[in-house]
DNA sequence: GAGTGGTCTAGACCACAGC
DNA sequence: CTGTGGTCTAGACCACTCA
């Protein structure tokens, strides 16, 4: 049998032993690495299932197998007739959602942004630290406002490396809502993936003046990294908000 | 064809049309129903794939893709030889495990859990609320409060129905840091699955005096509903905790 | 109509558990 | 040894999409 696609170590389950991995973690990987690597970016249609079963050397079922679980993990969609396609990091999963996004009597309430600062400048140690960059590397400096029902209810601090993103800082830049669509349309830098980390802190002076709590009164504070590909990160953000507009509801079994 | 146990509208794909659901979700309703009607409860073995594909005719590998869509959501658990068990709840999914279980140097430290409070009666409205029984209720409530690194870090707030857990507000009965091995074991119910609600805010006097922090310091709210069989709540849990000590990190794709 | 994913079948052999 | 789940094959037909 010729030597396949797939790295090595290919058998049948019978002819051979010392199986090590099955063969769909290795179809899995195979599509994988093809995201990592940017050789996919999100939105791209991959190969159908009978194109991979004939040129990865395994059958329709292993490849569908493989499939599955890459979907599951949220890595690929389906859309039955047209193909399988590699996801857009879908932001509406973030922790973010569950600040409130209806009123008391239920009915749904706009989140209004607005930019309150922007410029291009040196950035914190500490957030150079996390980009990967040196401490004297021009970062651009983004803080958004949110409110909801016309009360401000989180500040958004943003950084971004400024050579990735030239002229983000300027006025000219409209920012819209949908600040990431920004990044992917106009820089052409894929998303691939975010981390977030919860925490509650008390306020500090700055934060209770721009959401018109007391100082010291509860917040929550959202952390978050967004990565490109081959796992580089592209910003660092950080969403600080008001605790009791805030709820995460989630099951256990 | 005879008929089968599965509700109705058994066919192969090709005989038939109006295939309104595909067969394998009428076999994950099947073990569904017998989990959530208590013929089958946390850590029972269930029929092996052979003898579920006999007995609802079907073929082996839609009973194995409905299992692994069972074993996906969490409901059921395969172990390689032995067979297929339903799911124990799993506490270690609970947000509260997001209370710091490491000191600085990254050192695993221990939970101790003491009980401060334990008494039968009457319970407030919105709990009895919840527990969807009359305000006049008997109601057993448990005060627990938990250490970590000699230090009370979260409070538990814990409301039964007392009717169903005879005597677990006495001394005599020992009650385990797994409180709910003690539920299960000896009252004999079981529990299925909880939901959990997150919420920040600031800290109440009594609170604050337990957990040896200023009043109005953050705290981090864990509201919990525990079920048991037929969708019934058996408790009502809060659980407060120093905001310090709490940190959440997921992944978004 | 050609191509895609979605469902389903009927086997095979392997690895593991327990007697 | 028997029975379990885990992997893999090689098909079939269906439902959907798009040209």
């Amino acid at each position: 049998m010729m030597d396949s696609i797939l790295s090595s170590n290919i058998s049948t389950q019978k002819g051979d032993s010392e199986q090590a991995q099955p063969l769909y973690q290795k179809v899995e990987e195979y599509i994988k690495n093809q995201i990592n690597s940017g050789e996919m970016t999100p939105g791209d249609l991959i190969l159908s299932e009978p194109r991979l079963s004939k040129e990865l050397e395994v059958s329709i079922g292993t490849v569908k197998k493989a499939l599955d679980n890459l979907v599951w993990q949220g890595l690929l969609y389906r859309h039955q007739g047209k193909g399988t396609f590699v996801s857009r990091i879908d932001f509406n999963n973030s922790l973010f959602r569950f600040f409130s996004y209806a009123d008391e009597k239920g009915k749904e309430v706009r989140i209004r942004k607005f930019t309150t600062e922007r410029w291009l400048g040196k950035g914190p140690s500490s957030i150079c630290e996390l980009l990967e960059v040196d401490e004297d590397t021009e970062l651009v400096f983004l803080e958004r406002i949110g409110h909801i029902n016309h009360q401000p209810t989180f500040i958004e601090n943003s950084w971004w490396v400024a050579s990735m993103v030239p002229d983000l800082e300027k006025e000219e830049t409209h920012i819209p809502d949908l600040f990431y669509a920004l990044i992917v349309d106009q820089y052409q830098i894929p998303i691939i993936r975010a981390e977030e980390t919860l925490t509650a802190e008390a306020c500090d002076d700055s934060t209770a003046e721009k959401l018109n709590v007391k100082k010291d009164s509860p917040i929550v504070v959202l952390n978050r990294s967004t990565f490109t590909i081959a796992d580089k990160i592209v910003e660092i953000r950080t969403t600080k908000g008001r605790a009791d507009q805030f709820s995460y509801k989630r099951e256990i079994r």
